[in-house]
DNA sequence: ATTATCTATAGATCTATAGATAATGC
DNA sequence: ATTATCTATAGATCTATAGATAATGC
């Protein structure tokens, strides 16, 4: 018991690389099929793994697809914190929050997919990305940034809209800056002027590929974490 | 062929029975469970019927859910609009869609983890309520009402809003007059000013036993036209 | 007479495990 | 020596249909 944790935490490479081409396969899975109706040993294939292998790690399907999602969104979570340190106007963290993630998208499809599919429903996401945007928000309101609101309801429109926007967008049919005009609307709707908000929304954007490689770290981190 | 037509039309009893059974029994299992893990005869036993009838009305699941999508939003929309006629404020009536779609989740809990679990990426959505919408919007912008925006964004961000107000409301963790809240921060998103938008959200709403018995109406309307 | 439903089931999957084989770390 | 993976498969489901029974409409 002891034993096999320490295994893990000093990061033994073949049972955790298994565990991450599961996850892998799980995500593509999940952002086109659909998890649900997929076989366990379709799973395995795209992992390229044997079929028995996913005992080892997950005692059910439900069980794999809980790691994908805290995968995904803790580590997209604590990348955007990350890009974000020693900023302060929360407003333009807010809206570059929103646009960075609604470009995401483009960078990679399967990753949209798989948050529009699940994002919805999947309770994770409170904790994680809606615990964030709750604690955004209210740092904005404190500071007399943003109108008075009623921070749940804010909170769950927020997450819709942004969930809304990439859905439509990796159907390609909205404009290259749908992030702009998105982060423009709920700056706007926080109780911004229109000026501020078009202001604020316009301005200049770290590179998506900064995300990702924050993502990145964040992954690798956490599994050296030993999750 | 005609025969088989006409004899719908006419609304004969007993087939028309059971494929409504069929779909109601499949949208309490997709509200809850899920119905793509859920074994056919599973949504038969739930409707009542023989696990071969099934395949007298559906060739797979999946058709099935078609159905119950198209059935759900269609009826939501045109008793929505039947609500409306003759009224000309559109920001109202944007208003008080928002507000009578929310408030149905608490009336129909399970219309309402339905239209959460399928609405983000039902295409059939697009066409009828996100068609809807986007007509609305256009008429606000075109008498002037609302900001310039940018139409197929705010149309994405508008039913993701909608769709993450409703399902975190189904969870129990938004306060009664969460619609109000949302139809007031979506007409500030749209351009109106605080004041204004809280006035329009707050005017009188039709009650929703107004709605359940228009999609009642349009629903029975849309099985005499034979479909 | 015609059309729909029901029950029962053949054949096709799918899940979960046992036992054999390969890789890892001391 | 220990731990993980792989292949093969038993047993449990699930889908889709055939054939018998019941309801409907002329």
């Amino acid at each position: 018991m002891t034993s096999a944790l320490a295994a893990v935490a000093r990061g033994s490479g073949r049972r955790l690389r298994t565990r991450a081409r599961l996850i892998e396969a799980a995500r593509r899975i999940a952002a086109t099929r659909g998890i649900e109706a997929t076989p366990i040993s379709e799973i395995t294939e795209e992992a390229g793994v044997g079929v028995g292998s996913f005992y080892n790690h997950f005692a059910t399907k439900e069980k794999l697809l809980e790691a994908v999602i805290s995968d995904t969104f803790e580590a997209h979570g604590a990348a955007l914190d990350r890009i974000h340190e020693g900023k302060d106007d929360i407003a333009e963290i807010l809206a570059q929050n929103i646009r960075l993630t609604v470009r995401m998208v483009d960078h990679d499809p399967i990753w949209g997919w798989f948050a529009v599919r699940t994002g919805l429903y999947a309770p994770q996401l409170q904790s994680s990305l809606g615990g964030r945007l709750e604690r955004d928000l209210r740092r904005g309101f404190d500071a007399g940034r943003f109108a008075s609101y009623d921070e749940r309801t804010t909170v769950a429109a927020f997450g819709g809209a942004l969930l809304g926007v990439m859905r439509t967008k990796l159907e390609g049919e909205l404009p290259r800056d749908a992030d702009r005009f998105l982060a423009e609307e709920l700056l706007r709707l926080l109780g911004l002027s229109p000026e501020e908000a078009a202001e604020i929304a316009g301005r200049r954007l770290p590179p998506v590929t900064r995300l990702i490689a924050e993502v990145a770290a964040a992954r690798s981190a956490s599994v050296a974490a030993g999750k």
